[in-house]
DNA sequence: GTCTATACCAAGATAGAC
DNA sequence: GTCTATCTTGGTATAGAC
């Protein structure tokens, strides 16, 4: 029989399976389209040509441009979040340059994937206040974190652990994104290496010691002072 | 005589004068529209609104909205280059410290204006090729200047003075671009101070001091290692 | 030299056949 | 559930009057 199944029997249709995979697909093709022509010139067209599916049906399966590009920074951001929260629990490092370097690595492994699409996000994007508040959030909980963490640990030495944790946090996360998205890229292992003694110097030295910050504050510098030009 | 001026007379038309002024305006107006809106949203004729002028006079100013956008950034760059290359010409400060502190300061200044504006700018503008020549030429030639500096300055202890020079200049754009803009503000003396701390501490401190970098390279760490994610 | 009105176009989104 | 064809919108840029 060529022909073996009757029109009764059900025929187990791939109700969600076969959609999530869809899904996938598009999110895959976004994050290629975003990260080449960047988030205007990522036109829906081109995400649906890049997944080979018709524009119509990728309408179906988000409402809009907007709702495919906050799916891809949740995932991300929410991989940022696993990472570190898993480095957390596995291990617990003794000396607080570990520490650091755990929280590096695991930002520098999170955009290893796509540096571009990465910049894109964090860039183009976030015009939506639903999207501006998930990051908003993210960030504000890194630096808590951290914060904590600074307290916590007796190496280090900042006056305002507030102040520290913030740079921190901004610092790894801006750079990372930068250095590795650069045309002449840096060695990521390198990368890494000069970032965590950078933070590491700066969180546990001595304030007075080498470079320290104790120095008289507002020496007079106001704004528009030397070298500042109109514009 | 009510109508006192006879027609032959020129009348002394204003010909430079204020097609000069005009673009001036245009180009505040933009500062703002940008600044507010972004790129995409920033629109012409938003531009034009308030600028207070029709969109048709614009496009006599301006060939293209990249145009406004280029001019903009171009200001930006020149003023950025002026102020350090003026810092650079009137004061030399003995320690490396101050050196440091100076082209902190310089970055920040610049940046007072309108933080928010810079960050489109840098970020969203950047697709037409002529920009990002001019863009990349300018951080690469402050890359140049600050290698220069950590190779001829004796109390810096770095191994790689090209890729300290890059970690230290993108430092410090990022990061006051980030956290002059942000929303709860950083008071800008205590930026520039905590700043100043971190890069001069990595940047003098002994490798193999206080978190230094002589550790074991690649200790087997492998792309998609722990804490990594699909995405 | 400034304006208004509009042409033109690209992209997002939808309708309706299959 | 997927497609093609099309509508709609909004923004850039221009034409032509004044």
């Amino acid at each position: 029989m060529t022909t073996g199944r009757r029109g009764l029997q059900p025929r187990k249709q791939p109700r969600q399976a076969r959609a999530e995979l869809t899904r996938q697909r598009i999110l895959t093709a976004a994050a290629h389209v975003f990260a080449e022509y960047g988030y205007a010139a990522g036109t829906t067209n081109r995400i649906a040509e890049r997944a080979r599916i018709s524009i119509g049906s990728l309408y179906q399966y988000y409402p809009n441009k907007d709702a495919i590009l906050a799916e891809l920074l949740t995932r991300h951001l929410d991989a940022g979040g696993d990472a570190i929260r898993s480095r957390q629990n596995e291990e617990q490092p003794d000396s607080f340059e570990e520490i650091i370097r755990g929280f590096v690595r695991a930002v520098i492994e999170n955009h290893l994937d796509d540096p571009q699409l990465l910049r894109v996000m964090m860039e183009h994007g976030p015009r939506s206040p639903e999207l501006f508040e998930k990051i908003t959030r993210h960030e504000r909980d890194r630096v808590v974190y951290t914060q904590e963490l600074l307290e916590r640990h007796p190496e280090v030495r900042v006056e305002d652990t507030h102040v520290a944790a913030r740079l921190v946090v901004s610092t790894v996360e801006l750079i990372v994104h930068q250095l590795i998205a650069a045309p002449g890229s840096i060695d990521t292992t390198r990368l890494e290496n000069e970032l965590v003694a950078m933070l590491t110097r700066y969180v546990t030295a001595a304030p007075g010691g080498a470079g320290g910050v104790e120095r008289p504050r507002d020496e007079g510098r106001a704004p528009g002072g030397p070298g500042a030009r109109p514009s």
